[in-house]
DNA sequence: GCAGCTCGGTACGGTATCAGACAAAGGGGT
DNA sequence: ACCCCTTTGTCTGATACCGTACCGAGCTGC
């Protein structure tokens, strides 16, 4: 605790709070390890930590009573959990966990909460970082209508490379067939059309980005708006 | 203006405002008619009054760079635009649109910032509302992926009738189909399933719900969270 | 080196939905 | 009454994706 330099941090909204926020709410940042699969809060229930996470990258899932599901947003270094928090709402009816492992720092909500009312930065920081969220999902909604899934897997596999530092990505099929709320099998293929492109390289277990920029091509219109929309409000987070 | 009583308004978030609060901001209250087709809040642009609707639905339609549409959701009485205002965020890439002609108050945001800023119980009041949206936002989201026509359009009856008064609701297969991102003509055999089962009755312009209880139950899986959390954040609008 | 698991590749038939086109029906205006 | 425009109904062929099943390939442990 107690000695953390905000420019050492790499959370986007960490190191954008001015310096008075940051030290305020510094002395109660906690660093936690945040190991793949571990839950950053669950469905219904009222969170007791905060997280900004360092590296790694987490996945915000919505299900239905019948329990089909699907990913409606990610984040990682760029954002933070849980906006209920932020919005005086309590609780959300997500799955919030790491899908890449990695690490950050958390801060309990009962102390996260009086910071928030008194501090309108940290309110106007946080709450900006709401509405990029809530526009990923939004974006989310539009590609899972209307685009086909080797789009939709190029926009995923875009929105993870933002949010990690190398090229490569560690999932399985299987995992990317939940994110993407379609059949395993389609994603063996779709991942196979993106090889075939040279776009990426692929085997057991992960993937490597090969070339960004046909990638953010051939996603085209599934990939960008809500990209410009956390630029706008919140500047670039790598 | 100045004599708007808070008993007698028919917006679930005026209503639900503490007695102080409302008059603070009943007095910069304007009624309106708000005519089909409407503009509320244009993408990008930074919105020069906030509506709260009476009566009437307006739709929530994200864009991608190709024109491509998609509805996100919809708020009639329960709501009000624009949510960037609660966030501090200035605009938001969305058409917002009055999708079902009707009325409702505005005030313009360059007096509802100040208020937001002083009154904490208004600012947790419209964060839980943006929560309750984006939550909406994510379950249509959900819906997109996994569910079948026929379910999303009873789905979207549903919560068009949750907002208006009647059982009729008026619009073309033409407007539905944008709505629901699918072709004109699958929203005309969609209609035809539910007519089948009895569960509405359609003609040239306009639907009536026949049989709510069993339009939920047909929509089961896609029709229920999100009115849920917004009962829990907000309590019951109708 | 073999057993046993997880993970990835592939195949087959089925179907929901699409794209595009066209015709019929309703409604309003002159 | 008529014309015209909007809205709805229907058809044909194509295709993206599904459900299911099965097998091979790669790791891990002993």
């Amino acid at each position: 605790m107690g000695e953390i330099r905000q420019t050492a941090v790499r959370n986007n909204l960490l190191r954008l709070l001015p310096t008075t926020s940051f030290t305020a709410i510094a002395m109660h940042l906690e660093f936690v390890e945040l190991p793949r699969g571990f839950e950053l809060s669950e469905p219904h229930e009222e969170a007791d930590y905060a997280y900004f996470p360092e590296t790694g990258i987490a996945s915000i899932v919505a299900r239905s009573p019948q329990g089909q599901h699907a990913e409606i947003g990610i984040f990682g270094r760029d954002g933070m959990t849980p906006a209920a928090v932020v919005l005086d709402a309590g609780s959300d009816p997500f799955s919030i966990f790491m899908q890449v492992q990695g690490d950050g720092y958390r801060i309990s909500t009962a102390l996260l909460k009086p910071l928030l009312d008194q501090d309108g930065e940290l309110k106007s920081l946080l709450g900006r970082y709401v509405q990029a969220l809530s526009v990923q999902g939004a974006f989310t909604s539009l590609s899972n209508a209307v685009h086909h899934i080797d789009e939709r897997l190029a926009r995923w596999i875009l929105m993870c490379h933002d949010r990690t530092d190398g090229d490569e990505i560690s999932l399985t099929h299987e995992f990317l067939s939940i994110m993407l709320a379609v059949r395993r099998p389609s994603v063996t293929t779709a991942l196979h059309v993106l090889e075939g492109r040279k776009l990426i390289y692929s085997e057991r277990g992960m993937m490597i980005v090969r070339d960004r920029q046909a990638l953010e091509e051939f996603a085209k219109d599934a990939y960008g708006e809500c990209e410009r929309e956390y630029n706008r409000l919140l500047g670039p987070y790598h």
